[in-house]
DNA sequence: ACACCCTCCTGGAGGC
DNA sequence: TGCCTCCAGGAGGGTG
């Protein structure tokens, strides 16, 4: 599942694929791919553009179009973008039944957006924020601070985990960094937001940084579906420490791995590095 | 304000 | 081998 590293990896190869590109048509083959505007409109209106930018905001694609349009790309759980060059054409994505749009540039370079469950979804919007208006602060950016993270956490009383995962206080984190990062905290998930110590909420932060830094540096963690435009695995699935990885052992005090159940998601800890104190 | 549950989806895993 | 059920999970919605 693509959560902040593996977003802004796809965005930077993006960027070296597509800016400068004009689009020549567009095939939606299913239309609740297309949150906004309706399927025929998105692909009427994306026709005779340039990509001029593509940046990415919280776990959303931003395509900056010109004339100015943006087209903002959230991948969800098995969402793919995928860039196939002109020369390497034909080949079977066209046809692939999970292939829900398929963008054509004046080059015949094409690009594809690929995605078996179907959670994924494209908007073709005149101002980015419509869609991103409700993120919470960039966890790799310069406002994001101890300060910050105690102040968003404080303020309200609720479990740790859902917090961290709430895309309105943190814009980015999913599943699997929020594990790792509690884990290398030596915080437990169920505490409450608000308990944190100062100490706690310095090394959260922290630890928030470190993980996602690593796993960018990595471009990305693959535990099956990830993939970047030019269908390349990441690396950091060897970095886990605790995801994915239940009755194994900590790497730290060699006891196992343990997953919980928490809001209906599943977490990934070591209970000996992680107490549950009030 | 928060917890909890449901929905969307499909492939893969596990049970028998 | 094959059929069936269960499950993962981000986000948005409804409800208590």
């Amino acid at each position: 599942m693509p959560e902040l590293p593996e977003v802004e990896t796809i965005v930077r190869k993006l960027s070296s694929r597509i800016i400068g590109l004009q689009v020549a048509a567009v095939v939606v083959n299913w239309e609740r791919s297309i949150a906004r505007p309706s399927a025929q409109e998105f692909a009427e209106q994306l026709v005779g553009r340039t990509v001029s930018a593509v940046s990415r905001r919280g776990k959303y694609i931003v395509i900056t179009l010109a004339p100015e349009k943006y087209l903002l790309v959230h991948l969800r759980m098995t969402g793919r973008l995928i860039f196939v060059p002109a020369a390497e054409q034909p080949q079977l994505l066209a046809t692939d039944r999970h292939t829900h749009v398929i963008c054509t540039f004046t080059t015949h370079d094409t690009l594809y957006f690929h995605d078996t469950r179907k959670f994924g979804r494209l908007s073709l919007v005149d101002d980015p924020a419509q869609v991103t208006f409700a993120l919470g602060v960039e966890p790799l950016g310069a406002a994001f601070t101890p300060v910050l993270l105690g102040a968003i956490l404080g303020k309200r009383h609720r479990l740790l985990k859902p917090a961290l995962l709430d895309q309105t206080l943190i814009a980015g984190l999913g599943n699997i960094y929020t594990d790792e990062a509690l884990w290398l905290a030596r915080i437990h998930p169920l505490r409450a937001s608000n308990s944190l110590t100062p100490d706690e909420v310095q090394a959260l932060h922290s630890a928030i940084i470190e993980v996602l830094t690593c796993a960018l540096g990595n471009h990305g963690t693959t535990l099956r579906d990830y993939r970047d435009p030019d269908g390349q695995a990441g690396a950091n699935e060897s970095c886990l420490q605790v995801y994915g990885r239940e009755g194994q052992f900590c790497n730290r005090c060699g006891k196992p791995i343990e997953r919980i159940i928490i809001a209906q998601r599943s977490s990934h800890i070591c209970a000996h590095c992680q107490v549950l104190r009030r």
